[in-house]
RNA sequence: GGGGCUUUAGCCAAGUGGUAAGGCGUGGGUCUGCAACACCCUGAUCACCGGUUCAAAUCCGGUAGGCCCCUCCA
């Protein structure tokens, strides 16, 4: 397996802390809101490298947070927690707000075939982890208290701009509209490890703390959990493009002076999915959802075509279009498969064959779209029996999650009738009353009945 | 201001030094009473400029476009 790896800022061989077994961590939702389709690129990603691990013969072992606490609007004190400001919103608790959309996060994420991961940890059920971690920082002096808050200090640090490239003083600070400049830091890019002292403070998301009555940072609940969870050796770190910096720099910093040795060798950004040059936003609400696509009649696997057959590593501009097309590609390319006759014949031979080469393409950086070509270039090849083909794509369809082999449940209701019809309109094309015949066929066509007319006699199909 | 990603036919997309896979769409054809389905045929010198090389989409330098980040978003 091999991916581009924002740590050495290219495409690297990839080699697990111990042989077979990869340990992963991916940055879940902060469930303050849905989870939009750009979002979603990034799990359906994620889910794709879990599985082509997996096929590949890795044991992995794979962790998601739920963010339900700690993401600040902004680290000043104009910042509120994220999810005080959608309770607030939606006169619910705080828990309330975190059941209800790490739900329907979920949800979403069946529809594409995104399998949740066994370990899935929530912030808020980690805090022991956080304290034991921000202690220790205060104890290697990598730490700082300021006005009632717990900093990481990042000129302790020697390699916190090692991920994003960046030198510290050719940064910006508060650049983005709304961001105040925290006062109580030593450096502006400082991070907080634990609030006690904010205007904004929830009682229903503080805690005890050596450090008094507060909340964790942002970034901390990531390392504790990965720490907790995967141990002192991470081996793949995910999450989307615009994590790199601070997020997952801050990850670094504090795993590591915590630990005192290097962490996590591969670090895997996914690029955005955006609409029209506009970033979608869930601060903004502006937002299309998988449940959104299939209200409108899509299906939501035509989706995940669309994300695997484009390349993570660059953005995607999303239009209905674009996903039109992509569910033509994915409807053809699923009707070809289900047309394959099963023949009982088996060549052992091929399915190695084929099978390597399928591994060579998952390996080879995802090359999803390769993958797909080599499906196309199977169904074509005559020299594979039929059954080898059907055997290979249900097994690459463990990976690809795009339920080749389903048929869709589409309930015929009046199937006496549809027969009957067909029946008239067969009499009447023997008797060259091709209007009568048209109007028979377009009545069932209005009707979602879709003839078609084959040297066998005239079958149907619900659109 | 700085860091990073990206740029291949109408669209998605492969390709990492030897003269551009695949899919969808389009157009044409076969089939059909006409159509749908299916099948066959159909398209690009790779953003631009310069360099290295016998040979470059592929390497190097520069220019331009799209985008992300520099404490909200995946």
């Amino acid at each position: 397996m091999k991916f581009y790896n924002t740590l050495s800022k290219k495409i690297e061989e990839f080699l697990p802390y111990e042989k077979g077994i990869v340990r992963m961590y991916t940055c879940g939702p902060t469930v303050y809101h849905y989870a939009h389709i750009g979002n979603m690129r990034t799990y359906i990603i994620e889910d794709l490298l879990e599985k082509s691990l997996k096929y590949l013969g890795y044991d992995v072992k794979r962790v998601m947070n739920i963010t339900d606490v700690g993401h600040l609007q902004s680290d000043g004190d104009v910042g509120e927690d994220k999810m005080s400001i959608a309770a607030k919103r939606e006169r619910k608790t705080s828990k309330e707000i975190a059941e209800f959309y790490t739900n329907e996060f979920f949800q979403d994420c069946k529809l594409v075939n995104v399998t949740k991961p066994k370990i899935v940890a929530k912030a808020t059920e980690h805090i022991d982890e956080y304290i034991k971690i921000i202690s220790k920082l205060l104890e290697k002096n990598f730490a700082y208290i300021s006005n009632g808050n717990v900093y990481f200090d990042t000129e302790k640090f020697a390699n916190y701009y090692e991920l994003s490239g960046r030198k510290a003083d050719e940064l910006l600070i508060a650049v983005r509209d709304g961001i105040e400049k925290d006062i109580d830091k030593k450096n502006p890019f400082d991070f907080g490890l634990w609030f006690t002292n904010s205007k904004f403070t929830n009682p229903e998301l503080t805690w005890d703390s050596p450090w008094g009555v507060g909340y964790p940072g942002w970034h901390i609940e990531c390392s504790g959990i990965s720490l907790k969870y995967l141990g002192e050796h991470l081996d793949i770190h995910c999450g989307a493009e615009d994590a790199v910096f601070p997020h997952h720099s801050n990850e670094i910093a504090q795993s590591e002076a915590y630990l005192g040795h290097k962490w996590c060798n591969y670090w895997l950004h996914l690029s955005f999915l955006n609409i029209k040059n506009v970033k979608m936003s869930k601060s903004k609400g502006d937002i299309i959802r998988v449940k959104t696509l299939k209200e409108k009649g899509y299906d939501p696997l035509a989706f995940r075509f669309l994300i695997l057959n484009s390349y993570y590593h660059k953005q995607l501009e999303f239009s209905f279009e674009l996903l039109d097309e992509a569910a033509n590609q994915y409807k053809k390319l699923k009707k070809k498969i289900q047309d394959i006759q099963a023949d009982d014949l088996i060549d052992e031979n091929q399915y190695i064959i084929y099978d390597d080469k399928f591994k060579y393409e998952i390996g080879n950086d995802l090359n999803f779209s390769n993958a797909i070509a080599l499906i196309h270039k199977l169904i074509k090849d005559n020299k594979v029996s039929n059954s080898t083909k059907i055997r290979l794509i249900d097994n690459w369809d463990c990976v690809l999650g795009l339920d080749l082999f389903k048929k869709e449940e589409k309930k015929i209701e009046n199937e006496a009738y549809i027969l009957e019809m067909i029946e008239k309109r067969n009499k009447a094309k023997k008797e060259k009353d091709f209007v009568k015949a048209d109007e028979i066929r377009d009545n069932l066509l209005k009707q979602n009945i879709v003839l078609i007319d084959t040297k066998e006699g005239t079958k149907f199909e619900v659109k």
